[in-house]
DNA sequence: CGTTAAGTTGAAGGCGCTCAACCGACGTGG
DNA sequence: CCACGTCGGTTGAGCGCCTTCAACTTAACG
């Protein structure tokens, strides 16, 4: 993880403030907050599992994943994040359990914890930015829970592959077809619960019924609505409805 | 669900405000902002699924349950609330896909959302201790992924039989060994993505394995160590350290 | 061109599902 | 007071989704 000083790019918080809707004034002391910009090398640890945050990272770009390893090293994925999420939001007000590690090459703006606490007092605005993003973020849990609980190993495939399309899409990666898949299928095994084989055999049933094509690390939905209706998936879930001015 | 007067007893919201650190003043505030206390008949909805969440419910006495319905008829149970939980939490700042229903009769006090804003606003520490609240159902809620995700259909149940002494027990219900358990094991197929059946017969292994005994719709630990090993159970995740003063 | 990681395929078996019947407790109404 | 309906729990049989193990192929990279 190499630090650069911090002033790096001055619209390096853009894609995550582009889903508030925060006064100027909030903007600047957001970004004046960030204390460094870091680049972190593909599978590289951000925040070690067990270790306490220190940190809010904001995703400047690239791919990473909230990993919970098991002591027998079986492991589940618990969020992937992309450009303009905020990761470890909730580490604000609590602990968390899980490790953060990068999916790709990937560049974080860190905010450190304290000045976090300060925006809860002075600066509402931005505290309910950070408490929606983190609403938003528990609406994902929630989708995916469901998908895990209730779901084939068939409907979760597709429900993945429709909710990173969306993801990724507004995160400027792909448009909302196509995008490029950082996540072996040993990932997406670990994200949705099921065998590394398994994945491999259910891609490719996807992938005969004429839904995506995938090839070269990169997705393609061939039939966008048979997926949804096939997922059960409508994206609503991914914007927040905010109701404060 | 019944309305009553709005004074109502006066440590309405005991339960909840003694997981806080809030001075009595913003604990008085808190008090005025709810606008009614509530009466809910088992099984009767708090919120049904789908509708706009106009009140932040905190649970003054009962069990209740976040229940998401598919199309198909398929449920899942996507989060439990006892005394001193809030529900909606999240709804504070988003929208949400489920409906909300009493398990059990049940007693809750609303606080309108408009009255929320104020306190992003006015009252930094009320917003911090909803945001709290949010972010440790959040740490339960990836447990529960972890757990679908990774663990047999033994060491789910086992997991959420856990869980759930530790939560009733801080509710003031049961001692932490034992509980009274208002989930059938429908309800119980559904929160852990398993079929009835299925439970019952797993719930049988528990017992003969010295684990746990049922009866009446009571639960008694019998060895709360092995348990937890099963389960891979530890309740550290349902405290929230929290870092704001 | 050798080495490693990722993807693919086959075979066998088990965990958990479905269907279906039955039991027991409880509440209601004739 | 008993008959009956309902709901929750229990048990059996058969099946299928998914897992495990293992080998093999392909791609990426020095």
């Amino acid at each position: 993880m190499t630090a650069s000083p911090p002033n790096g790019p001055s619209d390096t918080l853009m894609r995550f403030l582009s889903r508030t809707r925060l006064s100027d004034e909030d903007r600047r002391a957001l970004r004046q907050a960030v204390k460094d910009v870091c680049s972190v090398a593909r599978g590289a640890p951000i925040r070690e599992q067990g270790s306490a945050p220190q940190y809010l990272s904001i995703m400047v770009d690239g791919v990473a994943r909230a990993l919970r390893v098991l002591s027998d090293g079986r492991q589940q994925i618990l969020a992937i994040f992309v450009a303009g999420d905020a990761m470890d939001c909730q580490s604000v007000v609590a602990s968390a359990s899980y490790g953060l590690y990068a999916m790709t090459d990937a560049i974080i703006a860190r905010i450190p914890r304290d000045a976090l606490t300060g925006f809860m007092r002075e600066r509402p605005a931005v505290a309910y930015a950070l408490w929606s993003e983190s609403a938003r973020q528990m609406a994902i849990l929630q989708e995916w829970l469901l998908s895990l609980g209730r779901q084939s190993s068939y409907a979760r495939l597709a429900h993945l592959i429709c909710e990173l399309a969306v993801r990724f899409g507004d995160a400027g990666l792909g448009d909302g077809l196509s995008y490029p898949l950082p996540l072996t299928q040993t990932d997406i095994s670990d994200a949705l619960g099921i065998s590394p084989v398994h994945v491999n055999r259910v891609l490719q049933e996807l992938r005969h019924a004429g839904l995506v094509s995938i090839s070269h690390g990169s997705v393609h939905l061939m039939d966008r609505d048979a997926l949804y209706r096939t997922a059960g998936f409508s994206p609503g879930y991914l914007g927040v409805g905010g109701i404060f001015e």
